[in-house]
DNA sequence: TTCTTTGTTCGTAATATACCGAACAAATGT
DNA sequence: ACATTTGTTCGGTATATTACGAACAAAGAA
């Protein structure tokens, strides 16, 4: 099975990572979780201009990138940097703009 | 005038330059121009699986975002990396992750 | 059990993105 | 002047994104 691809699985990995960072209010989750150890979506939905579906559907799509994860805490839920994948993008874009 | 902004005006741009960067063929177009000098976009437009209009559009982006410029080399355009913005990029992206 | 808290899912609407081919514009070549 | 090359813009369509409130689900508190 050949395949002729000009774009490299890296490439469409980093695109993944960039465009679920791509919208402020995901940005400022990820800076804020990336900073302190993790956080509560209630404490979000304070600090953020927006309802919390609209929140949780952005906590989604971080989630589904692999950038966060969630931990029940019942009754609330305690999201963290998903410290793999972190690292694995952070790499992706260092050797993106160091080449 | 007193804002009360939650979010940064770095996190916004930062975002915006992700979401330049979220999908595929941009990502390409700007690993390439990173790599070597510059390229004419009929070189690209052989190599990607991609209708030249298409191709078009994804450089506006890119241009739009401030990640690459075009100069006009007639009858065809070079396009380059916008080192300045590039350079910023790259910080703001350092910053994110070593935080 | 019933109430409260917390966050997701649903339904919906507005807007944005991605893609194509056709038409167009600009400049060079004949 | 006319044809060719190169890339943008236009018109259209399909899909994705962003946003909201309402409804729902899960689990602890009264």
């Amino acid at each position: 099975m050949v395949k002729k691809e000009t774009i490299t699985e890296k490439q469409e990995k980093t695109a993944r990572y960039a465009k679920a960072m791509g919208h402020p209010i995901r940005m400022y989750v990820l800076e804020l979780l990336s900073k302190q150890s993790c956080c509560y979506s209630g404490d979000l939905t304070e600090e953020l201009p927006i309802a919390k579906s609209t929140l949780s559907q952005h906590l989604k799509e971080l989630k589904d990138a692999g950038l966060i994860q969630g931990e029940i805490e019942a009754p609330r839920i305690k999201y963290c940097i998903n410290r793999e994948n972190w690292k694995e993008a952070q790499l992706l874009f260092r050797e993106l703009f160091e080449s």
